[in-house]
DNA sequence: TTTGCTGTTGCATGCGCATGCAAAAGTCTC
DNA sequence: GAGACTTTTGCATGCGCATGCAACAGCAAA
């Protein structure tokens, strides 16, 4: 009984002297409770916006708050109301501009609602990681996965406990995930379009991976517009969405005889690794030999180092669509996944030729004029 | 009473409604408890490495949390055990793949270890946002900023609740906050005797900001160096540490009179910018009319389009060390802040013309042979 | 003054997990 | 097989906050 007593104290003591050395502990809402002289629930309401409290004590509350430098703890909070006011982001390619901006647009849109991102960075580009289905253990209220695809047990875990998941800029055949893209058809077919007008014939498509949809979309419009325009054949090479892989590719492409005189990448990072090759290592002049146009129109495709064609999509619209969709299946539970479609557009820079007749047409609409 | 029982009956289905619709919540250990026929703490238990179980149930427990999906609720878990294994990273700058791949590189490592990123963009490129002070209410384990400092409010906070704080790649004045840098000075001083053995004779300097400590450091090192080799002039300008900012330093620096023929700009994603005036703008050759040299070696540098000599700093090992900052405080939280430095080295590409002894020495120490 | 109402407040409880303590179940020794 | 241990288990409690409910105060109408 004594010694029991003893080591009580003994370990009560040395808890102070860690307490000391750690730092007090953070304030809660019962030490504010203490100096207003309210009960902790009254604190609580003082920080609850549309909570019954009158005017004169909350501002006593807020006063005490101040002085003590209390901050909510938002693990309690989203304990209690179930909420947590975290979003999953999963992402596999961060070394790509676009996606860089894509996670910046994402942590800015949602800042302004106050919450914020627990970062997820896969390294498999293809389906997400197993390490991913561990997201749902943060009791997050949504996930968004960019440049990855949830796994089908992932998507379970999140339909069964009700947790909406988005996917920038990637297709998925299961159901109940929503998806936000560009104009992949439209974009492909444009290029197209714009690749025949200026006089090219033999063709070329860098993709993502085989097994990547949007890549899949992309190459299918391609090829079957160009074919429409007469051409029947158009060469493919997979870079992986790395710059490497990109690389890799295009000398591929190059090597073989025959060689195409345009070249569509399946983003612009791809674009990069392609001129690179095209100009140094095969020192071929661009637009001149090769024609090259890229997806996304990250900033760098602007710069005058690559001076790149490319169809854009707007990473701020893309994360506004998808923060919206996440929004409405939050608000509404039952709703279906749904899918959204960012517009873009093609804009001409030095990495292509412009059509000899100074107009460029698809079907019946204008589409540029010099 | 009857009414007040009709009421509850009637929130009672309602909410049973709502479970339907969002799908039924997550299990908890009561849960898998219940199935494994043991107690809520047995399961608890089972989950945490080096407590005290048997095999068998633990075994027995394990399927059954199988069987029903079973994840631990992080948040409950932090709040029982103070510590939430997640660590804030406050960035200004993700546009800078620099900065990306230390985001990339903070978020695989940490993952190794069971911990993820909270991720906090901060619009300013001073002085961290004050809505970054809210970062503490997610009881967060340690905040590491990069491309951004912490302004004081903050620092008394973090050092009061006892949580680490580490700058990566940024100074600061405050005590108590720890930092892990590159070879600043060492890198200016390679940097300028690289180009006084090259031959140059006119220098600038492309800096981040003049708030920017890192930035001071490199440009005073730079200038004594140069000092010290008979040159006391460096022309400077600012890009604080933007593309677009730096463009415009290098044309201020270029339209000049006696304008310079070597220029050091304060990060690789600068000397991007600068190389795109220098060529397309002025039409300058490179190495020959200008030389330039950068900081970081981000990938990009070594790519053909901008083929940039650079001092590199190694993002991988600046993320290591940040964490081992972090988990040694943790580990004996009395300990004082630390500074860290990681080696880096010059990486000789196309962006700068050789010496033409054809040897580089900088005091008797031979630092490059051709 | 009494009644009825609205607006405020505190009490009590629960969210899911970790953990100190005591009780229970094994294990070993002589 | 009894006593002295050790290991395993369950009970009870607390982490910080939100919230339903009852109590209470203030006020107007009767």
């Amino acid at each position: 009984m004594l010694y029991h007593l003893i080591l009580k104290i003994l370990r009560v003591s040395d808890s102070v002297v860690t307490r000391k050395k750690t730092g007090r502990r953070a304030p809660t809402e019962s030490d504010v409770a203490k100096v207003a002289g309210v009960s902790q629930s009254a604190v609580s309401r003082a920080f609850t916006p549309g909570a019954s409290v009158a005017e004169d004590t909350r501002k006593k509350i807020l006063k005490a708050a101040q002085s003590l430098a209390y901050q909510p703890n938002l693990m309690a909070r989203s304990m209690a109301t179930g909420r947590s006011n975290i979003i999953a982001l999963a992402i596999s390619n961060l070394e790509n501009p676009f996606y860089a901006q894509v996670v910046k647009e994402l942590s800015e849109q949602l800042r302004e609602t106050g919450r914020h991102i627990l970062l997820f960075t896969t390294s498999h580009v293809g389906a997400a990681d197993p390490e991913l289905e561990r997201v749902l253990s943060y009791q997050v209220d949504a996930l968004i996965l960019t440049a990855t695809t949830a796994s089908l047990e992932l998507t379970l875990q999140c339909q069964k406990t009700g947790v909406p998941i988005v996917q920038i800029n990637r297709e998925s055949k299961l159901p109940g995930i929503s998806t936000v893209r560009g104009e992949n058809q439209r974009a492909a077919e444009r290029i197209a379009a714009f690749f025949v007008a200026a006089g090219h014939t033999r063709f070329a498509f860098v993709g993502g991976s085989e097994g990547s949809n949007i890549s899949q979309i992309r190459q299918q419009a391609f090829a079957s517009h160009l074919k429409s325009a007469g051409f029947d054949h158009v060469d493919v090479a997979y870079g992986n969405y790395t710059f490497e892989g990109a690389a890799a590719a295009t000398r591929l492409l190059l090597e073989r005889k025959n060689r195409a005189d345009a070249i569509f990448c399946a983003s612009d990072y791809m674009a990069f690794a392609a001129l690179d090759v095209v100009k140094r290592e095969f020192g071929l002049r661009v637009p001149e030999d090769v024609a090259i146009v890229g997806v996304d129109d990250v900033p760098e495709a602007g710069h005058a180092a690559y001076d790149l064609t490319t169809y854009s999509q707007p990473a701020a619209s893309l994360a506004r669509e998808a923060i919206k969709i996440i929004d409405s299946q939050i608000a509404s539970p039952g709703r279906r996944a749904q899918r959204r479609e960012v517009r873009g557009q093609l804009i001409l820079r030095g990495s292509t030729r412009l059509p000899p007749e100074g107009v460029l047409t698809i079907g019946k609409k204008k589409v540029w004029q010099s």
